[in-house]
RNA sequence: UGUCCUGUGGUGUAAUUGGCAACACGUCUGAUUCUGGAUCAGAAGAGUUUAGGUUCGAAACCUAACAGGACAACCA
């Protein structure tokens, strides 16, 4: 009883526009009531987060409505594309956590399919070979104001457009001379119908098919049917494809595909505040030297933003939370921060590690002597373990946490002021040195043995502090990243300068920290939070003398000075 | 001076289809804490671009404005 009850209470979650399309395209029995979806990424680059958004978003709606993704690469343009490319797509999307078991697809598995479809449209007096140059075929194309006029080819006999279509297969022709073009509309206002190109003749090596081919197909000529013949049912895509819209239909329409036709849908892509997204960007910072590659943490690639430490989780989560619209948008950062620190927060180690080490000296501490304390790796995990952590009478705690005159509100250490050494006992400050600079150099403390942690004393402090201990702390390499730009919109600019100009200087910095011994057995890729401090992973630039760590994301600090 | 798309707190996304705007992030309080983290409790913040109209009732429907975006590669 309890329970139906409950079962018939299950909170009615909303649906986003894409998930209605789909659930009343299932009432009404459209494809037999299947969902399948794709992912069609062109292989000519690296994957960002945006398309981690597309990533999701397909696979995610294949998985609610018990149905398939392909992994589809559009690999139609042979001169800029490679296997490199098409191996590291494969390797995000999985790391992603998506299966697209054996359907992995290539647009360039349909170049016969295609061609012969072609030829139908061609004897359907649909599609002809015209020989105007470029510039030419530009330049009738007209303005979206201004109808275009009609190529002097246009109405070539079908035999005639038949046999040279299939000298231009045979390579008969060199590159530019001729396209197959579909006999639509020079004067419709939407340019894409006004006759568009669906073949081009390139001599060019395909990664896949080699020398098979000398003409390629256009994406338009390509994608739809390439959705056809997978037999997918929601082929979805960004906003910049609606005016495709109604040339994806028209190839469908003319192909004479009544069933199980595949339906376009748009959705608005993801724009992330303090980020640049597109390819041509992303190329440019890489090209020109202002990251250090492709993976640069700070990059908004997957590689990159699985090299700063972020978990396939933390974006697949990021991914539901932004939502699906057709608005532009502008995400900001920090919910991709928040997505990370939730996850991390909940499942990485603790470590201790201090940045800008100060000395400090517990005077009655006896000298020469160490102990072992415990502390636990992760205080929100109940059943997590404990690591050792050694302590004996000198240490070294973070300068800012020390001050000479201290504001009000500080809760650290200053003269005469206690705290507590997380793990380990509370002190209280007695003295400090400077040197020559008068600069603070050094710290002197005394400890109160019966404070040790775990042992429930009464006395209480505001502040707690993280330290290492000064005889056996690993120096290791920190990398400290920050966002790539100042400016939470990059591509506003002043006159005349580019968003290369938003470029924040600081966005990596690089130091040294002490971390205490445990950190030794981390490897390249592990998470883990320094206290206080912030999230780190092993960057695997990591040698067997140098542990190198990267910055992922700060604590959240409500202090701040 | 074209066609198409989109306008809801600071930012995103909802409002099950016409019943007086919810959730998340962010912000700000307070409690708590051996991380100024986390957690918990609470607050501020929109009357839905504007103007008309339909209706007992509109964020939703209609009309018109206004604003933003997309489209003129043999790229995808």
């Amino acid at each position: 009883m309890n329970t139906n009850e409950n079962s018939s209470e299950e909170k009615k979650v909303s649906l986003n526009f894409l998930e209605q399309i789909i659930e009343n395209d299932i009432k009404e029995n459209k494809s037999g009531g299947k969902v399948h979806t794709r992912f069609p990424p062109e292989p000519n680059g690296y994957l960002h987060i945006g398309h981690a958004k597309s990533i999701c978003l397909n696979f995610g709606l294949a998985n609610k409505y018990n149905g398939l993704c392909n992994l589809r690469f559009d690999d139609t343009n042979p001169t800029t594309e490679s296997v490199e490319y098409v191996n590291s797509i494969r390797d995000d999307v999985h790391w992603l956590g998506f299966d697209w078991e054996e359907r992995e697809y290539y647009a360039s598995d349909y170049f016969e399919k295609l061609y012969e479809y072609a030829i139908f449209l061609i004897k359907k007096g649909k599609a002809y070979v015209c020989e105007m140059t470029a510039e030419e075929i530009s330049a009738n194309r007209g303005t979206p104001q201004i109808p275009g006029k009609e190529s002097p080819w246009r109405n070539r006999s079908v035999s005639d457009n038949l046999s040279i279509f299939e000298r231009m297969r045979n390579g008969d022709f060199p590159d530019g001379t001729r396209v197959l073009r579909a006999k639509i509309d020079m004067a419709s206002p939407n340019m894409h119908m006004r006759d568009p190109v669906m073949y081009r003749i390139m001599h060019a090596h395909h990664h896949r098919t080699g020398d098979d081919w000398c003409i390629y197909p256009m994406y338009d000529w390509a994608h739809g049917q390439s959705d056809y013949m997978e037999g997918i049912t929601h082929s979805i895509c960004t906003l910049e494809f609606e005016v495709h819209r109604p040339l994806y239909d028209w190839f469908l329409d003319e192909l004479e595909i009544k069933d199980n036709r595949p339906r376009q849908i748009e959705f608005a892509r993801l724009n992330l505040t303090y980020t640049v997204m597109s390819k041509r960007k992303l190329l440019e910072l890489v090209g020109g030297a202002y990251v250090h590659g492709w993976d640069d943490p700070r990059m908004p690639t997957i590689s990159g933003l699985r090299r700063r430490g972020y978990t396939p989780a933390s974006l697949r989560n990021f991914a539901e939370r932004v939502g699906i619209a057709k608005r532009e948008n502008f995400i900001e950062v920090e919910l991709l921060e928040h997505c990370i620190r939730e996850d991390l927060n909940k499942n990485s180690p603790r470590t201790m590690a201090v940045m800008n080490p100060l000395k400090l000296i517990i005077t009655n501490y006896a000298e020469g002597e160490t102990e072992i304390l415990h502390g636990t790796l992760n205080p929100e995990d109940p059943e997590s373990s404990t690591r050792p952590i050694p302590f004996s009478r000198e240490i070294f705690i973070e300068k800012d946490d020390f001050m000479e005159n201290p504001p009000n509100k500080f809760f650290r250490l200053s003269p005469g002021s206690e705290v507590r050494l997380k793990y380990a006992y509370i002190i209280r400050c007695d003295s400090f040195k400077k040197d020559a600079n008068g600069e603070i150099s050094e710290i002197y403390c005394t400890y109160f043995p019966e404070t040790k942690s775990g042992m429930n004393s009464l006395k209480k402090v505001k502040g707690t502090l993280h330290w290492v201990n000064a005889a056996d702390c690993i120096k290791a390499e920190v990398r400290l990243y920050d966002r790539l730009f100042v400016n939470e919109y990059p591509d506003e600019t002043e006159e005349g300068k580019d968003f290369k100009h938003n470029l924040n200087p600081d966005s990596l910095v690089v130091t040294t920290a002490y971390i205490e011994p445990h950190a030794r057995s981390y490897k390249a890729g592990d998470k883990c939070q320094f206290e206080r401090t912030g999230y780190f992973c092993v960057d695997p630039d990591t040698t067997e003398s140098l542990m190198v760590f990267n910055r992922t994301v700060s604590l959240k600090d409500s202090w701040k000075k």
